[in-house]
DNA sequence: AAAATGTATCATAAGTGTATCATATTTAAG
DNA sequence: CTTAAATATGATACACTTATGATACATTTT
């Protein structure tokens, strides 16, 4: 899931973002810079939306901090400050919003600010297993399972297709590069140990004389 | 953390200063300039306030001697002294204060100044280890450790990439620049030597086939 | 000369694929 | 409609390959 902290000290307002976010993503709410500063140093966000005003800690020494922490930020100013927009951008800001701004306003920026920085998609989910895509961690029920390179891209590839029958030719292309695979049953085997070690016996079925299908309910 | 060294030989102001800094900053109190110079040659200080009036070495001769270090300096002088002003923003003083000043003005001088060197939060940490960006130091539970030039610049894209799974080549281009890595064995042999230095055995995974990875808990 | 960096080598670990046999599914002959 | 042959897939074991760690040493830089 995508993590998204908001720093807002006028609580309407913060609680309104949050629910127009909560749709989509885990919110946290920080009223001041200082507990910005605490919630940033406990968790990791993929992206902070930061009120310029805010009590104890300001906006721009905030930035100051998040520069190094490679997290993307998009600011709220007041409409006409063109300074601090300017200011904001300099110090590294992705975005701004100007207030007073519309909620569908919001959400395009901040889908466009998670799309540069790859964030959307990296997480992938079925169930109770999880895909970390640039951690290149899997974890199932909380736990993270060890897989190979192999393993864990054949894993990628069934859920990133789900429903959908991949030929074997399909499966050894896109993993192995190779475009022919002879008479080889490494994509089975390969197969065979994911279903074993992620419990997904069921899912992954096997279409005779075809290849494999990740079938998930609910979700044709 | 920011470490700010008090140069101040009446005990009264001085504790008035360390109690202001104290929520924000880590201090030091140095009675006379002999002592200055002592805890300036042991640790690495983010500013230092200095009275112009004080034993044994004067703020001036203090500051001749602070121009190599490249530590900003604001210096505290009496109302009226247009001259030692002059004299000291010429040695090379950031910024100045008259006596006697409001500690909010204190705070405000301190926050530019250390915003114009960039000080604010140019400090990177994980458990015990710290790394202070502009003057290259990484420290382990608060003992400076040596490291070189490669090795330090590969920290750093370690803490900046928190769990994520950093390729060979990707490390190869950000540090070595050359956008090629042959068949060298390079980035693994830096890798080992940082986690040796460091003791990061367990944080820095190699992720298999891929590269490595600084695996920080509780923030997936 | 000393420090930093990179190459070479060997040892070990991890990943991957082949071979084999067992079981399941399809096909087609009776 | 049955049933046997043909074929496909599952399971297991193991051999082979490759990647990484460790160490020593050569080269480059300071």
């Amino acid at each position: 899931m995508i993590n998204v902290l908001i720093v807002e000290d006028e609580p309407s307002i913060a609680n309104l973002i949050q629910m127009s976010l909560n749709e989509n993503y885990l919110t946290k709410i920080a009223n001041d810079g200082e507990e910005a500063l605490k919630e940033i140093k406990q968790a990791t966000f993929d992206l902070i939306l930061l009120d310029i005003m805010i009590p104890k800690i300001n906006g721009f020494e905030l930035m100051e901090y998040l520069k190094d922490e490679m997290i993307p930020v998009i600011f709220i100013t007041a409409m006409s400050d063109t300074q601090n927009i300017v200011k904001g951008l300099k110090l590294g800001a992705d975005d701004y919003l100007t207030k007073p701004f519309n909620i569908s306003e919001l959400l395009a920026r901040i889908e466009s600010v998670l799309r540069r920085y790859n964030k959307i998609n990296n997480v992938l989910t079925y169930k109770d297993i999880v895909i970390y895509k640039d951690s290149h961690i899997v974890k199932k029920n909380n736990k993270t399972i060890s897989l190979t390179k192999k393993e864990y891209d054949l894993l990628l590839l069934l859920f990133q297709n789900k429903n959908v029958a991949l030929y074997r030719d399909t499966i050894y292309e896109r993993i192995w590069g190779d475009n022919f695979m002879g008479e080889t049953r490494t994509v089975d085997l390969h197969i065979q140990r994911l279903r074993k070690k992620l419990n997904l016996e069921k899912e992954i079925q096997t279409v005779y004389k075809i290849g494999y299908r990740f079938e998930v309910e609910n979700e044709i």
